[in-house]
DNA sequence: CTTTACCTTTACGTAAAGGTAAAGTACCCT
DNA sequence: AGGGTACTTTACCTTTACGTAAAGGTAAAG
């Protein structure tokens, strides 16, 4: 028979919160079976945690992983779930390209302010010190 | 007698909404004198607004604004200001650099992912092609 | 006097991803 | 029966930077 998990494991294992998980059931991401209260997670359960996890590594929203992992079920060729993904993927690295040259511009003009603020704090030092 | 703006002079001048320079003043960014109940905006007002702006450009916290620019009026050599200000530049490059890192080891992963992916579209494709 | 434009305060809503507390249920161990 | 532990649900709290009504004040123009 299939091996099963509590919540507990799971949270364990990926170095989440019980509450965490329970939050992804609520958002629609997992869906486990029930027993009198329980949650009861299957090997599928699991995968599905794991796709999150990395998703969420890879910097998408709990939203847009669930459109992704959804269609690991309802798509059995798994060719639309692939073909979103990769959609994403391309998304996703435009949105850090950009980020990549926001970055390099604000690092940019840290340096100019640094290098007059550096300046301007020797000359009052300076005259701090001659006064 | 001094130069004075409303704040919608002040809102259009830098692109933001009044109700944007109502919450910096409830966070204690802005002071202006008040002509019955509105709002009358001096000159040191209105550059302590673009330096709230170019602090926000830069990506600091309304907070940490309000640290560095609250030392303009109590520092009259600014020594103090300018050395908090070059210690924030600091902290925030390392944050930025930290971000390039994490940045481009998410792109890398994303490459690798979407090669993957590629690869088995293709494959699925031409499957179901032949069938 | 009314419209129009601008201003005011108060206060709830938003997004994201959970944290945290309260209070109750379930089961094992002794 | 009591204790301990894990689990459950409900529901409000957090952060940041505002958005968005609601409801009304003030003043110039027509």
């Amino acid at each position: 028979m299939a091996e099963t998990y509590g919540i507990r494991d799971l949270a364990r294992e990926f170095g989440v919160t019980t509450r965490t998980i329970r939050f992804y059931e609520d958002k629609g991401l997992l869906a486990p079976v029930r027993q009198g209260q329980r949650r009861i997670y299957a090997p599928r359960d699991r995968v599905r945690l794991k796709l999150i996890m990395r998703g969420k590594r890879l910097g998408f929203s709990l939203e847009e992983i669930g459109e992704i992992i959804d269609l690991y079920d309802t798509d059995p060729t798994q060719v639309a779930q692939l073909r979103l993904f990769l959609e994403k993927i391309a998304e996703r690295r435009a949105v850090l390209a950009r980020q990549q040259k926001d970055i390099a511009a604000i690092v940019g003009e840290l340096d100019t302010l640094k290098a007059q603020c550096s300046q301007l704090l020797r000359r009052k030092e300076r005259a701090v010190a001659g006064a």
